[in-house]
DNA sequence: TTGACATGCAACCATTAGGTTGTATATTAA
DNA sequence: TTAATATACAACCTAATGGTTGCATGTCAA
């Protein structure tokens, strides 16, 4: 089958309700040590470690080792690939791409 | 965690490489039967079919039965709900639209 | 330098997911 | 009306996934 993503699948990156929250977290709160993030859960550490692991895996989050301290954060360009891929194959993508910029900048009038 | 999607979840419905092929099948084909569809695999007919169902629950797939044939298509806003989920949590959303725009265009240009 | 803290590593467990095969049902064609 | 076709249903198997717990390691502070 061959998907053929620079990093691990995005796509089973984000197919994890536990994994879109840890990003939906990330993308609002900025890096975070493991313990914080687990925090939010109810789970435990090493739970939320290995989806930092897979989301990292899949080039979704940085993370960076400082002293006896990992933080976390939302990569810029997480959600590329997956763009990438619908782009390719939604025929509507151009249309679709207007009606979303329509709704983008209705959103930011507010 | 209650994730909140209208239909089943759509990231969980293209975390498999065999869903994405039989997307981007449907994409440049139009409506096919079943068999037609597993033609274009090594697995069984029936793989096939869990696989549609999957797609169907997900919303990203319409399926007709006519007489004794099952024709199945990608709805036309398959990807909206993982397009929706995105520019939610992506700070840089209407940056990467415009460069995608312009990625579109380029490519129309052609 | 010793203890507490933050994380990593590893073994293990239960459930889910992707696949199989066999059989049943409905529809079309001869 | 009968046979072939197209699909659905259901049971089953294996491997991957998401979770746990216990222990080890490295780092900071008193």
């Amino acid at each position: 089958m061959n998907s053929s993503f620079e990093h691990a699948d995005p796509f089973a990156a984000l197919s994890d309700a536990t994994r879109r929250a840890i990003v939906e977290r990330l993308a609002t709160t900025g890096p975070q040590r493991v313990a914080d993030i687990a925090d939010g859960f109810e789970m435990s550490r090493q739970a939320v470690t290995k989806h930092l692991d897979i989301l990292a895996g899949a080039g979704m989050v940085h993370s960076e080792r400082r002293g006896r301290e990992r933080f976390s954060r939302l990569a810029e360009n997480a959600f590329d690939p997956i763009l990438a891929w619908i782009k390719r194959y939604d025929r509507f993508w151009d249309d679709r791409l207007a009606e979303l910029k329509r709704l983008v900048e209705e959103g930011e009038a507010r």
